[in-house]
DNA sequence: ACAATACTTTCGTATTTGCTAATATACGAA
DNA sequence: TTCGTATATTAGCAAATACGAAAGTATTGT
């Protein structure tokens, strides 16, 4: 396993290492959305958001796509959801490990 | 998805955020290795292996056991793996699309 | 042209992370 | 008990991250 190749996942896990982007990617798993919809949603600052959803579009985790003066932004591959569902299940064998 | 559950998943991407964690996992995956066998496959500090590995039991992604003076860690639960194996097949799909 | 809306970027600052060097702890051998 | 090996922890510092506030860029409506 090549030493680039870790630091491009790593740089991904990175990117997913934050509560918000974690509610932004899953958020977006149900379809694309808009910037305005995601701080409705969220309840966080805009330009807080903002500065989230450019980490995830500098490592090419979301695609966006302006309409009129809004933003819309979807998942770019369903890939990563697929990840955020497989640490559901961890997290789950973690509670019932727990729990003895 | 209450925020706790992200802050929870979050945590554990950020413990997999460096290329030498996802390196140790990697290698861990392969079976039970010791503090030392990871210094001779990776190439790096004593300490800062040591460091890496506190990050990586603080979020309880390895278990260890001791055996004299030695210590052997391994994955604590195999899904991490998945997620790397994931991962993998992630980069490859990027690549292919950077292909054309 | 001007104002309003929807975003993005920059700035200042506080917190976190990662590394090396140094120190500490645990264990086995002599 | 003293010595050497294996590992962990602490200290000190540089770099990265995160946030709100402020300034900047498009685009639409009047």
């Amino acid at each position: 396993m090549p030493d680039s190749l870790r630091h491009f996942k790593a740089d991904i896990f990175q990117a997913l290492a934050h509560p918000t982007r974690i509610a932004i990617l899953e958020l977006l798993g149900g379809g694309e959305l808009s910037s305005s919809a995601l701080i409705d949603k969220l309840g966080i600052e805009q330009s807080n958001l903002s500065q989230h959803l450019a980490v995830l579009r500098a490592k090419q985790l979301v695609t966006n796509r302006k309409v009129g003066n809004q933003v819309f932004y979807s998942v770019r591959d369903p890939l990563i959801n697929e990840v955020l569902r497989l640490m559901r299940v961890y997290f789950q064998d973690r509670v019932k490990d727990a729990m003895g």
